[in-house]
RNA sequence: UGGGCUGGCCGGGCGACCGCGUGAGCCGGGGGUGACCCCGCUCCCGAGGAAGGUCCGGGCUCCACAGGGCAAGGUGGUGGGUAACUCCCACCCGGGGUGACCCGCGGGACAGUGCCACAGAGAACAGACCGCCACUGCCGCCCUCCGGGGCGGGAGCGGCAAGGGUGAAACGGUGGUGCAAGAGACCACCAGCGGCCCGGGCGACCGGGCCGGCUAGGCAAACCCCACCUGGAGCAAGAUCAAGAAGCCGCCCCUCGGGGCGGCGCGCACACGUUCGAGGGCGGCCCGCCCGAGUGUGCGGGUAGAUCGCAGGAGGCGACCGGCAACGGCCGUCGUAGAUGGAUGGUCGCCCACCGGUGACCCGCGAGGGUCCCGGGGACAGAACCCGGCCUACAGGCCAGCCCGUCCG
RNA sequence: GGGCCCCUAGCUCAAUUGGCAGAGCAGGAGACUUUUAAUCUCUUGGUUGUGGGUUCGAGUCCCACGGGGCCUA
């Protein structure tokens, strides 16, 4: 898992991102970015919802974003909040395609 | 050798690297007066048989414990097992199967109420359409010893319930006696009902005998009756700590300025109420008892941070003993998840199931089988307080016992 | 965690002591009209979510599944 200062945990807090942020979709995901321009670590918050499989395939999607959105926090500025939204054919997706798309969405959202 | 029944078990394995979580080590760095905290490093461990559905039962925690009556819900053959159960085991009864075996919400219909459509003559103290029989007239034909007799048809008035037909179900079955025709009207046997007795079994019940009356319908997964069982909530239970704007109350200290500790807990509107008592508790209602000054409802707003609970438990495995078994006793042995936006992910190699090949070779007359090669490829499904069950989903595989058929000896 | 409700024709809904599953819209055919629409007539369409059970008989009663929805902490 994330370390704690990295998590987003309320509700609140997904909604204002969701609402505010910018958005680049994919056919398996879609990005949010709100980018608060303030001195503190970049949080990530994941939304897989029951669209996407049952409690299996959700757990291992929500993983595998995860895993990769780990290896990416240095990208982030300082104080945003990101959340990555799986679509439903992100259950049939491998890691590979998932993190290409991702780079992509985030590329898009970061210009 | 073909088909089948039952029970139990497994449910991918080994390894490498990069990550994640709990715990430990105490090596390195940082913070702090300190307890200790953070980062890094190393090591151990890290989802299931159903973790699932949430259909039952219990543990645990808090609240209540003053009862009585009436309702409500659940269970429903007998005996046992268990912490407990709507679960499990054994047996009984009924039904199915050639059989191994399987299925059953399996108390009560003379306690009462109610329902049984359509069809049918009649459907719950039954009924008479066709029919059968007797009697009284009538009509037709035939015979005649002229007295009448026989056959057929139809009407009236009675008797009957065997046969036909309807239905899920028609008030016992077979044979006889009897009669105008018949009928448990009577008799024998059989089925079934009730009572008594004997024997077996802890019991459900089973076997046998005698007597009675000759016959009693079904539905309680219709209301109901009977017996037994049932406090309320739930780990967001609950405990501790921290935080808490303005405010209120109590206690203590005091240098009379204040300080400390504990408790309550926002605003607005409406309704009811302070001994003529609102409201609350005793699972629901009534009586009764207790608490009692605020309470209830609606609208709007706010908060839920940390630690404990929280992983040794009705625990797993293996001998032995008791028991048909479920299970129990005793001894030995093992240490095995604990997140909180929620830890098991990614990449790869070899092997094992399995699938495909219009691939090669071998065996066989043949159906087919074997070896190698290539490709594909892991069923159902993710812990959230913990257990015992039930139910449901599931690729494929293993083991054991038993039954039926066929062939050979 | 606790509690409750609903699945009937393509769609929206009916169906009472358990006794022949219906209505409206939609669809099809015909009439009217130069044609279309509207209107009128006729008509098709159902494993009552699935599987069992009770009963002579089940949309209805019972049980187990499946799907959907609501309330509450």
């Amino acid at each position: 898992m994330l370390a704690a200062e990295h998590r987003l945990t309320s509700g609140a807090a997904f909604g204002a991102a969701v609402r505010a942020g910018r958005r680049s979709g994919s056919r398996t995901l879609v990005v949010h970015l709100a980018g608060a321009d303030v001195p503190a670590p970049p949080r990530v918050g994941f939304v897989v919802s029951k669209a996407v499989g049952n409690a299996v395939v959700r757990n291992r999607v929500k993983r595998r974003l995860r895993h990769l959105v780990a290896a990416r926090l240095g990208l982030l500025p300082a104080g945003s909040v990101l959340v990555v939204r799986a679509n439903p054919a992100a259950a049939g997706a491998s890691g590979a395609e998932l993190g290409s798309e991702l780079d992509r969405c985030l590329d898009r959202v970061l210009a």
